[in-house]
DNA sequence: CATACATATGCATATATGTACATGTGAACA
DNA sequence: TGTTCACATGTACATATATGCATATGTATG
């Protein structure tokens, strides 16, 4: 026989009990909103693509250009643009105008602390890039 | 005429010049590697699903075993052993085994640091949840 | 040793997404 | 005002990936 029958079960995950209902009640209480979890996920989402972190490495080096981007990181101006959409619509980058040139930057420090924070967890036998 | 003609010039990106060439030279200096940043990618990458992350979150408050959180998540428990797989080969969680159970938690504190500062970036007006 | 059950894996598929190509937009300048 | 050039956008497509279903593995237990 079971040795917890009052939780709710789920004939698709344990077959007669969940095993631990104690533990699943206290996570579900502390647990964040499943949206709030959604749009955290978006965030990282941008940062999981090796071009835009490309890009969001080289602004948080200096301010710079469409064409300067693509050439440095040696990609079709299309494909730059798109990326910087993406990113600014996030509000991880701002953008400048100035006459035809439209310089990009990242919107505050938070971002780069974000991107410090993955340098960091990658190792120290990296020696952590003094760029980020 | 072109007023920088000495830089690489890429006719996909601008026509005639790069723009600023001195800024794309000191940018090159200090960009990370292209496949350290490619690696980085790759972890921020598996914080970039929903599912993944309310996985980690539950993680983050309590060690659990496959059968909790699939009822915990409403998960399917195939669903549930992929996604552990991916972050375990990842190292961002480990397992341990007791009898037929095996508990999962976070590999260590910095991936709840690397949580947290994401959720601090959704912005104040969220009350950083205490869980993380 | 056979059965039960928690978990893992293989395979198929639907969806998401990054990039290329072509074209549109908008600002400066003659 | 027409042209040039930096940048944006629309569409198409190829690839990656998350999930469901079926099934295999491994451990305890009778």
């Amino acid at each position: 026989m079971p040795k917890t029958s009052s939780c709710e079960n789920d004939p698709d995950n344990c077959l007669t009990q969940c095993i631990h209902p104690a533990a699943i009640r206290a996570v579900r209480a502390a647990l964040p909103a499943r949206s709030l979890l959604a749009e955290l996920a978006e965030f990282y989402k941008l940062f999981g693509d090796g071009t835009r972190l490309r890009i969001l490495a080289a602004l948080s080096i200096a301010e710079l250009c469409v064409c300067d981007l693509s050439t440095l990181l040696d990609m079709k101006q299309p494909a730059v643009s798109h990326q910087l959409r993406t990113l600014k619509q996030a509000r991880i980058v701002k953008a400048r105008r100035e006459g035809k040139v439209i310089y990009y930057s990242l919107t505050d420090e938070h971002i780069r602390h974000v991107l410090r924070v993955g340098m960091e967890h990658l190792g120290e036998q990296y020696e952590t890039t003094e760029a980020l």
